[in-house]
DNA sequence: CGCAGCCTTGACAAATGTCAACAAACGTGG
DNA sequence: CCACGTTTGTTGACATTTGTCAAGGCTGCG
């Protein structure tokens, strides 16, 4: 592992309380490689062998059943994921592939296991990262159980223009296709809650989104720090 | 705290690792109280003062926006709730009100961190414990994104008959408007949807359910492990 | 240029929610 | 133990939301 991508690593919350040489010893097992984009790098009920962490680019993680299936999140650099599988040792939860090329580093879960079992920093450091995950999803169940699709959208697009500097004009950061998905409804049904968003301002050609009038969308939107907010 | 609640308490898979010592110190500060159905004991968005734990009773863990409101899960007896937010010290996520006459135990948020940061064995059960939360919201999430109400319904009944030992006639164990809620469904919805299921062989009278059909229920519901099992 | 994939639109169907009425079950106080 | 009132559950009629299918436009890339 080039030394840059080490410390990339070695920079994650969750290793942070690791010392050096457990850190070293962890990444002994561990490799790191590069898939093209739409590869499924896992897929759900499989064992979980592997902890992986996003070293770049990006990784959907979705689940399906009888045919149909949905995206749950992304996961974006310096991020692992399926950190309670690896924990508990059980199948993966949810399938996970590729949106673009991207660098995955893969620790053996054995390792990880073994090593929580020892350090009782790094069980403290993966509590923070499990608590910040669990409270994650209880906030997109909030988000799917109190709210009409054009609400999550409005306070998609909310949480979007904030993440993205807060001005009027912004980008969507992934296809439309897969922002219906995560939303929970379809690409069609996505077009028309756009044009339903037109009446409180929002503007939408092709990716790029221009919010004319603030307040009308807060308004309508309604955002609450406890779904909205990413960091509570 | 009577010696018989102190050793349930105790038994918790969450506290076994602990030293009697460190137990002890622990519940020194914590206070056990009846509360009477229908109380609400914390509501979202306050700061996370204790760490609950239902000793009797049962608990109704429930969010509310925009005068919507919706149930998230039940805690029974000798389990803990809001977890994640004690150790991150961040406000509820959801609010908790009893469903019956309930007994709680109520630890100091303050005492379990300080407890978490000193000891690695308890570090480690709070992270199984998060890992079992987290996965099963995961799994709650697939169920409401994957499914249409019917099918979360049908999928539901096959749980709770295998919760009740297996047979074909079993009790509902709470309210149908509570049902309807925690399926994300009305009340006028959840009584179509089980006349819905009527051509799967499934009869409903009041609280109790016979399956009639089990292999044509099973067929429609096509239950999965990794939604419906709650052990994966 | 032409193909393939994504996005949009329209027409329609299915699922779900709302409102109102009523029946059934429950709990309380007499 | 009964009567009463409140809550819960059911049903019907209807509105809204969401999904499905089919067609066509746009875009990017070989």
């Amino acid at each position: 592992m080039p030394d840059s991508e080490y410390r990339d690593v070695r920079s994650l919350d969750l290793f942070a309380p690791l010392a050096e040489e457990t850190f070293t010893s962890l990444m002994r097992g561990a490799y790191v490689q590069n898939f093209p984009a739409q590869i499924e790098l896992i897929h759900e009920g499989d064992p979980s062998d592997f902890l992986h962490i996003v070293i770049s680019g990006s990784v959907d993680l979705f689940s399906s059943w009888n045919g149909r299936d949905t995206s749950l999140s992304t996961v974006r650099p310096n991020s692992t994921f399926i950190l309670a599988a690896t924990i508990k040792d059980a199948p993966y939860l949810m399938s996970a592939r590729t949106l673009e090329k991207s660098r995955i580093a893969l620790i053996p879960s054995r390792d990880v296991r073994a090593t929580f079992d020892v350090d009782g920093g790094f069980a403290r450091a993966i509590v923070t990262e499990l608590a910040q995950s669990y409270r994650s999803v209880v906030k997109a169940q909030k988000d799917l159980k109190l709210r009409t699709s054009l609400e999550r959208l409005a306070n998609y697009l909310l949480g979007q223009q904030r993440h993205a500097g807060g001005g009027a004009v912004f980008e969507l950061e992934f296809e439309k296709r897969r922002l219906a998905s995560v939303l929970g409804m379809t690409p069609e049904n996505l077009s028309r809650a756009f044009r339903g968003l037109q009446p409180y301002g929002v503007i939408v050609t092709g990716t790029r989104v221009t919010i004319d009038s603030q307040p009308d969308l807060e308004r309508f939107a309604a955002p609450d720090p406890l779904i909205d907010d990413p960091s509570t």
